[in-house]
DNA sequence: CCGTATCCATTCCGATACTG
DNA sequence: CAGTATCGGAATGGATACGG
């Protein structure tokens, strides 16, 4: 039996993970924000081994996340994300501040994902409604389209 | 060998993938906002393994993401969210929205998450500075603490 | 109805050796 | 440097049978 694909599944978050639910693919993505684009680099910043590395970077092309830039002038091949894969950015923020919050110690401190603009922390990510009030889970639901 | 622990590994986003970073967790949690609160029905509603579900689900209630309430006045138990596990409703939404975005072709609907109160789709998530400008991934940088 | 136990196939992952 | 090839152990996933 194979693992159940997700592709074609109803639900929008379903779909996604079927891209990047995985263990490694989110990390891959988050070191794409952070500026890594060399094999090398991913491969050491991860300690993930290369054959591995290997497919998930090749999913995330295929998947139109990545994409790699093997054509460059003379040089280095690179793996940048695409306008798609820079759509994960709240994800990726959402994912780092539930991190920060649950995951250390009062005495531990970790890294802070900074406004390059006025050298301070990114506001709370938070979910919107469209006059600005803050939503919580119960404030919503999904509305389902079709079947 | 055995898959690298994520636990004490610097960066936030790490240690929140190490607990819910793989195929099934997300899905569950996305349910439980969706407000599946019984096994049987996150089993029909995934339609995964019951095996596999009894493990996840362990694992979200020892992560303290979900609440085992077995002593419920003599009926059955559920899984309900807790408020660490309502903190990922940023990631929900951020994965639902990015994956509306990019896998439903033109012809193709989707569910939309909706406001209570207005009875409108949910304002696109975004990433905030403290004065509210829109941030992309170019205009922040992540300011390492520590070693 | 809520799981647990067992079995088996597939996949994942890490280590290492190797090629261009 | 950027992968590919191969190997073995571990984890995952699905099906099914079973117990409370």
């Amino acid at each position: 039996m194979q693992r159940t694909s997700l592709k074609s599944d109803p639900c929008p978050v379903a779909r996604a993970l079927d891209s990047i639910g995985d263990w490694w693919s989110l990390l891959i993505i988050r070191d794409a924000f952070d500026g890594v684009r060399r094999f090398g680099d991913f491969q050491r910043s991860l300690g993930v081994a290369k054959n591995i590395l290997t497919v998930r970077l090749r999913r995330l092309v295929t998947d139109g996340i990545l994409e790699h830039t093997n054509s460059r002038e003379g040089n280095a091949q690179e793996y940048v994300l695409t306008a798609k894969g820079k759509g994960l950015f709240p994800v990726i923020v959402g994912l780092r501040q539930w991190g920060e919050s649950h995951f250390y110690g009062q005495k531990e401190r970790h890294s802070v994902l900074v406004d390059r603009d006025q050298n301070r922390p990114v506001r709370r990510l938070e979910v919107l409604s469209r006059d600005g009030r803050i939503l919580r889970a119960e404030d919503t639901f999904v509305r389902k389209i079709g079947s």
